[in-house]
DNA sequence: TGTAATATCTATAGTAACTATAGGTTCAAG
DNA sequence: CTTGAACCTATAGTTACTATAGATATTACA
């Protein structure tokens, strides 16, 4: 019987044998051919596909915006305005992200530095967790 | 009745009404007393604690991490040394994050400066995508 | 005081993106 | 041919909420 099995598959790619088959319970992985004894077979173009998702999945792509770049890919023809959108959404999102980060690396930090030992009655962390006025900034995310 | 309700709370405070319940749930916050048609009705100290919870969740702590310096500032006595630690710990994760999402932001910008428009074909995010050892570290996140 | 709009109640299910478990079957090596 | 690892399905759990449905309470206004 050709074709790897689902663990070489996993070994393979790096990615966990639950996950493999929760991709295709998603839709995210086609339903492969199948042994006599009812286990999965995969080929080459499976994992290709599985790479795909995981580097996708690594960046950050959302489940619903893999979904969208792999119709794409299936379809070599047409314009890439899309995949481009969807790359342009991606890294504004985490330019995003990452500037909510700093600030509270900032805060985080200032928060550290005050604490000077002590017990909690005097502790700066509890107060400025107690009370958003003494943080740094008022406006974190959301 | 005295007290808030849990609407008034909830606009006092920024939290959305199925979250305060859900807290409740949870534990993060005590069960307040009820009137007689056995709506909430909350007080000065509930909203101070709601206040410490949404502002932890804000700068990115864990419910359980919550959990443990609802119970540390609830006993003023105790030394701020666990309080410290969480504030570390919660401090690194912030850092590794955000240097994850830097290398992440460096591959994304490579992806879509390297697309000139053109068929999927051709397109370079699909093919970044595709196959891994085009992209910038071959080892992002875990 | 009556009524209508708004707010609240509980319980349950859904979200994202998996991970873990239980109980059973198949495969590959010796 | 046996045994242990790998595989199968189905279901439940994770985190931190959000949404829904159907019933009750409160409040504002006439």
């Amino acid at each position: 019987m050709a074709g790897y099995s689902i663990g070489a598959l996993s070994r393979d790619t790096g990615c966990k044998v639950p996950t493999i088959r929760y991709y295709e319970k998603v839709g995210l992985m086609p339903a492969p051919p199948r042994s006599q004894g009812n286990q999965r077979r995969y080929g080459e173009q499976h994992r290709q596909r599985l790479m795909f998702i995981r580097h996708s999945r690594d960046l950050g792509f959302s489940q619903d915006a893999i979904r969208e770049l792999l119709t794409l890919s299936d379809d070599p023809d047409q314009p890439c305005e899309q995949a481009d959108a969807i790359a342009q959404r991606q890294l504004e999102a985490v330019e995003n992200r990452l500037a909510q980060l700093q600030a509270l690396k900032v805060e985080l930090e200032h928060m550290v530095h005050q604490c000077k030992g002590g017990t909690i009655a005097s502790c700066q962390i509890i107060e400025i967790l107690s009370d958003h006025d003494l943080c740094l900034a008022d406006d974190h995310m959301h």
